[in-house]
DNA sequence: TTGCGTGCAAAGGTTTTGCATGGCA
DNA sequence: TGCCATGCAAAACCTTTGCACGCAA
């Protein structure tokens, strides 16, 4: 299949992906930077090409919510592991890298009770991590009413 | 609080959420079902009911997929806790609504493993579909080669 | 009467699409 | 030389906001 042509615009932005891929990027971010940079992109590309990475699965694509941007993110190719999921924490935002074998058990009910197959390359666990967790519980500690 | 004035509007909508408790809904198909009632209401007005839904936890807010509209769905008082996730078919598009015990394991898992709460209604599944994986799967069987 | 709720239209954002041009193979 | 990729602008969407009017309390 070859990916398509190479072209000046897919190495820009594959290059910003994978120098930032500890971090989320939104389209609007990865555009003003190209601009910046005095390497400028038109949006329809960029949105074309991360369109293309995430078939690729060498992009990852959040959405977080609707009415914001959509969030992409790189993902090494050596990380492409079947059974490697995340979690995305909505509050602060860290995503969290989860190898576990309990995840394999949940692919494989899915499949086997629900006849779906997962690809855990799109799939992100939304939700809130322990650190955050922690906080919120202190702040409603503090004014204490029945729910 | 008291949770504003009582309107016409405002019952239509939580009327409809009430009735179709086990869908999701978007704005525009709750905009154009009342419309083919004859008890349309503005699409501000939706926004700003459901808005008012989510923030009292009668209405749980999800998001699928940037570009798509929000999905709004009823969660009944008595069933705030009861795990629900969705799988999306990368295929087709089509949202298959899940409601298993195992997926309940799953969230205490994940919690008291890695100290992470899930929200299982911002939370979807990718993959593939049933009906489409017995089409990807006769489709290949057309052209086998390796992997 | 008071002030929140509603509807309309306009605005603001994100993402997609059409089409002529440019660049890779 | 064939196509695919790009860029621009327009279009298509989703959601929010401003404002005058209507209606609940």
């Amino acid at each position: 299949m070859g990916n398509g042509y190479k072209t000046k615009q897919k190495d820009t932005i594959l290059n910003y992906m994978t120098e930032h891929k500890d971090f989320h990027v939104t389209v609007n971010t990865l555009s003003d930077y190209l601009d910046e940079q005095g390497t400028p992109v038109g949006t329809a590309t960029i949105y074309r090409q991360l369109e293309k990475l995430v078939e690729q699965g060498l992009v990852r694509k959040y959405t977080v919510d609707s009415g914001t941007g959509a969030c992409f993110q790189y993902v090494p190719p050596d990380k492409k592991c079947h059974e490697h999921y995340h979690l995305k924490c909505e509050k602060c935002g860290c995503l969290i890298h989860l190898e576990c074998s309990f995840m394999k058990e949940l692919s494989e009910h899915i499949f086997s009770d629900h006849g779906f197959e997962i690809d855990p390359l799109r799939t992100v666990f939304y939700g809130v991590c322990r650190d955050c967790l922690r906080n919120i519980k202190n702040e409603t500690e503090e004014n204490i009413k029945d729910e």
